[in-house]
DNA sequence: GCTTTTATGCTGCAATGCAACAAAAATATT
DNA sequence: AATATTTTTGTTGCATTGCAGCATAAAAGC
């Protein structure tokens, strides 16, 4: 399911629908692929769909301890890893972050994503032709790519006005 | 100066003549810009050009402890800061860790880097119609793209005969 | 029930990166 | 030349990110 259609969260949508929405698919995908969405998961997944901006992994850590005793690091990073695992949270590498993915996209198709320096928001350009004819240069040299990060900083079109 | 050729290192090419290069490179693009490459900063530049792999700032302390007093890791993280504004190293995001630019392309300038996960090369894919592509696409969003990090890990021509 | 697998908890630590202040060196000014 | 100013380097210490190794608990398979 390789969805073209580029996103970048609108600071009016309803973004309740949204993580509902992200938590129902969550559900589905570990469903479909006999994995476990275990309380600690999923409450990982919650902080990081409480908005679009990614979190640090320690910034989980503080936003689960207001809710149950306070996870040690490394079982925030065992569930974020399971979480990518499944295509259901991207790190981004540029800000050694972790966001919660709002498409419904398998796990290996490339993404491009859009941080706004000012509001902080992460869009999400899936599959689009762009990030295919990146890989295409590369290809063009003679380079046989697997795994791309694509991570494009910038204003974001609500921000500018 | 923004060429275009897409470059990935030949395991065969002449490597000395390559460092020799970009260290006269670095000298010229110092003293046009009144900036200073002091013997620290070319130790470390030196250092990064050994080879077309990208080195942690730890590594690069190693590095330079093999020849003069072990430098504080504050010392080359300065080095290196100074470098990338001047456009002669780049952080590779995605390995923590930094490449001398083989390339005389100015600092602003938009590249992708190809990563080899089975040599560790890392070559560039400087301002080509690919990044180009993918600017227009976050543009298309309305988003305003100022910096972009790409990095394509895969397999290098070399590495796949 | 018992075994095997999977997930979590706990302790500790490695790797990356930088802040704050002091000393030294280079540049500019009188 | 002597002094003031700016730039660079040194030193100490610490923050942040991330994970290894082993013990315990829970779930799944037999
Ligand atoms: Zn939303
Ligand atoms: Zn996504
Ligand atoms: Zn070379
Ligand atoms: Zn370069």
């Amino acid at each position: 399911m390789t969805m073209t259609r580029p996103v970048f969260p609108t600071p009016d949508h309803d973004h309740g629908r949204c993580a509902a929405d992200a938590i129902a698919h969550a559900e589905q995908v570990c469903r479909n692929r006999a994995q476990k969405l275990t309380p600690i998961r999923r409450a990982v997944l919650e902080a990081l769909l409480s908005s679009h901006r990614p979190l640090g992994a320690y910034e989980v850590i503080d936003q689960l301890a207001a809710e149950r005793a306070r996870p040690a690091p490394i079982t925030v990073y065992r569930a974020l890893e399971f979480l990518m695992a499944n295509g259901l949270v991207h790190r981004i590498e540029s800000r050694n972050a972790y966001l919660a993915c709002a498409h419904h996209h398998d796990a290996a198709s490339m993404v491009a994503f859009l941080i706004c320096e000012r509001c902080g928001s992460v869009g999400e350009i899936v599959a689009g032709p762009a990030t295919q004819s990146l890989n295409d240069a590369a290809r063009r040299t003679g380079f046989a790519p697997k795994l791309s990060v694509v991570e494009i900083t910038g204003t974001c079109a609500h921000c500018q006005a």
